[in-house]
DNA sequence: GCTGGCTGCCC
DNA sequence: ATTCTGC
DNA sequence: GCAGAATGGGCAGCCAGC
């Protein structure tokens, strides 16, 4: 339970430079509302922009220079040194993104930030930590999901005795130092000092700095592209384009400024693969969605085994009028709008058969019952005769106990199969019919080349799909 | 003691 | 996290 | 342009129930 009193104050940090407490914090009632920063005390963490194009990212900044800086897939760290009250023992904190302390979750960086900074200096830094296996040269970077099987409580044992993964911080800000605010300073000048000795001594693997580009000047599209192009050789999930000079490159506490541009690579044209998958059931909406299907489940489509393999929901990407189509196309009649507060299921349940007291079965291009050729661990509400195909595009995939798409291909993942992280729908894809989708196997092959960084293998050639030639 | 559901948090 | 909608 | 709503995948932890 921290404070999170950034998050309900959104001041405009009128920072100065005198947030230094010479004598002690005594004198500091302040909780952080006045924008004053306190060691120990979480500020929530700059955001950035998105955007999908390096068109428009270099078009915001307009000519001025800019850091091209690796996006790691971790979880965003801010990492507070602070001075014990003699001067003495230093301690660390790290807070997530929502100001929740995670220091006994990652006390392994904790004890490694210790030894990375100089006595008798408190401060505070931005970062994101990631999972690496370290018996790599430079230590190589491992998925999400790696990452989020770290014991929560300090106690660092897994249930599955499996041992938690190492993690390794990524700093790229300094906030903070010895007494003084930098967060008024040009991020030129905050990256420098965080680079510098007087900050810190980085540890490979364990305590590193965020890699990045200073991009400037002509040729800076290509530039970017060569940095993205690193980025998703090193394992990360795009770029983050930070405005290099200037009051503007400030940092900005929990403002989704214009001075950070984040490029995800499933948005850049070229990069992104996208899948064409098959709606095979949904559930009811709630709140402004009520009345409609959402979220709808979706499929591949093995054609040697002729079953339907759940790879994700998606509720993404539809305009009003869309659901009002869907609904109407596999209803085959508005549904009544649900109420508005929607209620636990309580114990009830008892399959997914029953559809309780639901009057019209077959109606539309519903199914009274999930087909055995649909290969989930879902309940739909309700489950579609598998008539079309929807073009899908998410970021990676992710071993999952609960889609089931390609289960028993993977090998070392028993029972799981594969899901899509971030799906959002496209558009339809009327050219194509349901035998025409995506395939499980075209599925592991994109997993299998996403993680497996062993082999770079450039190629192999992929089967398009996708195209939202306009 | 193991399992399933639910909560809370990460992205 | 993402997207669309409404102010 | 921004806030709000409705949800995406997935994990650890905790508690109820068998």
């Amino acid at each position: 339970m921290c404070p999170n009193l950034d998050i309900v104050v959104p001041k405009l940090l009128e920072e100065r430079s005198w947030a230094a407490p010479a004598g002690g914090g005594a004198a500091l009632p302040d909780l952080g509302l006045g924008g004053v920063l306190r060691v120990g005390m979480p500020l929530s963490p700059m955001l950035a922009k998105m955007q999908s194009s390096y068109g428009a990212m270099l078009e915001t900044f307009k000519g001025r220079a800019f850091l091209a800086e690796h996006k790691y897939d971790g979880m965003r760290a801010q990492v507070h040194v602070v001075l014990g009250a003699a001067g003495g023992r230093r301690e660390v904190r790290i807070f997530s993104r929502n100001s929740e302390d995670i220091t006994d979750r990652f006390s392994d960086v904790a004890e490694a930030i210790l030894e990375s900074t100089p006595a008798g200096k408190d401060a505070i830094f931005d970062g994101e930590v990631c999972a690496v296996d370290r018996s790599k040269a430079p230590a190589q970077l491992l998925p999400f999901q790696s990452l989020a099987r770290r014991p929560k409580g300090p106690t660092g044992r897994s249930a599955t005795g499996e041992r938690a993964a190492e993690v390794c911080v990524y700093l790229f800000d300094c906030l903070y130092h010895g007494g003084e605010s930098m967060v008024k300073a040009p991020y030129r000048a905050r990256r420098e000092f965080l680079r510098s000795a007087a900050a810190l001594s980085p540890r490979p693997g364990f305590v590193e700095y965020a890699e990045g580009d200073v991009i400037e000047g002509d040729g800076a599209e290509e530039a970017v592209e060569a940095a993205m192009l690193r980025s998703i050789e090193r394992g990360c999930e795009g770029l983050m384009c930070k405005l290099l000079d200037g009051p503007a490159s400030a940092y900005e506490p929990s403002k989704r400024s214009d001075s950070w541009v984040k490029l995800k690579k499933d948005y850049i044209d070229g990069i992104a693969d996208s899948l064409d998958l098959v709606p095979i059931g949904a559930w009811y909406g709630n709140g402004r969605k009520a009345g409609w299907y959402s979220p709808v489940l979706l499929a591949a489509y093995d054609p040697e085994t002729d079953t339907f393999q759940s790879v994700c929901r998606v509720m993404s990407g539809f305009t009003d009028e869309m659901y009002t189509k869907l609904t109407l196309f596999y209803a085959g009649k508005v549904l009544a709008g649900k109420q508005k507060k929607r209620r636990k299921p309580e114990a009830a349940e008892g399959a997914g058969s029953g559809d309780s007291g639901d009057k019209g079965e077959p109606t539309g291009r519903l199914l009274p019952r999930k087909p055995p050729n649909y290969i989930t661990n879902e309940s739909c509400r309700v489950w579609f005769d598998a008539c079309e195909v929807w073009t899908i595009r998410g970021a990676e995939f992710s071993l999952s106990p609960t889609h089931m798409c390609a289960q028993g291909r993977i090998a070392c993942a028993a029972g799981r199969g594969l899901a899509l992280r971030f799906p959002r729908f496209l558009h339809e894809r009327p050219d194509k019919t349901t035998a025409e989708a995506t395939t499980p196997a075209q599925i592991l092959e994109l997993y299998t080349k996403q993680h497996g960084a062993e082999k770079p293998a450039a190629a192999a050639g992929y089967d398009d799909d996708d195209d939202d030639i306009l």
